[in-house]
DNA sequence: CTCCAGATTGACTGGTCAGTCAACGTGAGG
DNA sequence: CCTCACGTTGACTGACCAGTCAATCTGGAG
């Protein structure tokens, strides 16, 4: 088994939990080899089987540990006392802060597990699912107090909302260029602004869109 | 090469493309083998090297082929004379039709192409960038013309658009659930409400954020 | 110092699979 | 009927790599 991280010595599981973000991040889970990722750790390629059992046990670590975070977050954030905008406004600021922080390690979860979803772990969709739920929640009890429209549904919202956040580090992962503190902070408050308060000007009464 | 698609005899290179898209869904394009391929196509092993140059290009095939059609409908939506609401209804409507007519494609073209930026991604950059471009300048007219907010930039606009449509087509894809005409409908008129009126009522003023 | 349990090592194996190739089929043109 | 250019076949190979395991190390307890 693994643990027992002794008081002084490095925690190798650690190590290798760390080393495998930047590799898979680096070359892709699949187009890497675990012994990339012992060699990156510094560390024996036996070491690695004695902390898990697969490859694909280590990506669903990574992830798992990571969404429990966030779902924490979510939790948190949504039983605060604040407008609907204000919350959604956090956990924009939350995951573009786990970005801002660590970009392989979001990059990883965002690029691997989305398409390992579809072979393994039905485990990491309820997962998924619950951070949806989350953000349903928030939007619901807006629904409720009518700060929010009535006609979009609240899982639809969520959606919407968390799909435009994704694609904002899609873009991030994908195009190299590092980002500023000062774009982060302004990506946050238009993120919230576009899904919020949407992208017609307020005068606009144009309705008519089809049946 | 390929090509000369007798008169009477079947297009064996379209055969093993139709069969690479059902392969490549069912198990991911990682987790399938070349000869998975040929068995599904009826055809022999050998001929898929006949007609492509490796696994990877009948991937690039799939989705150059695919996003190709997109882009030409995103520019012929964009030349119509229309308020930007009903253009965004169109591009939502094309995606969303895309999928309900071949679900499989989509599926192989969101997680095997569009979200793997390690790969695949990388190479087809800059024909996805020109989809967000095509997106851009619908919302840059209608933030020119008055009907859209001049504070949020048009290639976040179209980020946020975007980003909403494929959490939609991946929620698709992952619940294994069939989806009626009905819900494919709604979801169009959803989908551009949410982000053109976005999600706050009409008259909710709150307009705090943050700094 | 001895013993032990767990940590650590890395050479090795077994299986998998992308891509090759030499042979065979086929039909149009001469 | 022959020929030639493709289309088609599938057994084979060479490389690669996940996962195994027996041996070695380490440090604390007795």
């Amino acid at each position: 088994m693994a643990t027992a991280p002794k008081a002084g010595a490095v925690d190798k599981r650690r190590l290798i939990l760390d080393a495998a973000v930047r590799v898979f991040a680096r070359r892709g889970f699949h187009h890497c080899r675990v012994s990339d990722v012992a060699d990156e750790a510094g560390v024996a390629y036996g070491l690695v089987y004695h902390y898990f059992e697969s490859k694909e046990e280590i990506l669903n670590t990574l992830f798992l540990e990571r969404w429990q975070i966030m779902l924490d977050a979510i939790a948190e954030i949504d039983s605060r006392d604040l407008p609907a905008r204000d919350k959604l406004y956090s956990i924009a600021g939350f995951i573009i802060d786990s970005y801002r922080h660590d970009p392989d390690l979001m990059k990883v979860i965002i690029v691997e597990v989305t398409r390992a979803a579809n072979s393994f772990g039905r485990l990491h969709l309820e997962r998924i699912r619950e951070a949806y739920r989350g953000i349903s929640e928030i939007v619901e009890s807006a629904r409720a107090d009518g700060s929010f429209k009535p006609d979009i549904p609240s899982e639809f919202a969520a959606m919407c909302f968390y799909g435009a956040i994704e694609q904002l580090l899609t873009s991030w992962i994908f195009e190299v260029l590092p980002r500023t503190d000062a774009e982060f902070e302004r990506a946050k408050e238009l993120v919230v602004e576009a899904i919020c308060g949407g992208l017609e000007s307020a005068g606009t009464g144009a309705r008519a869109t089809s049946a």
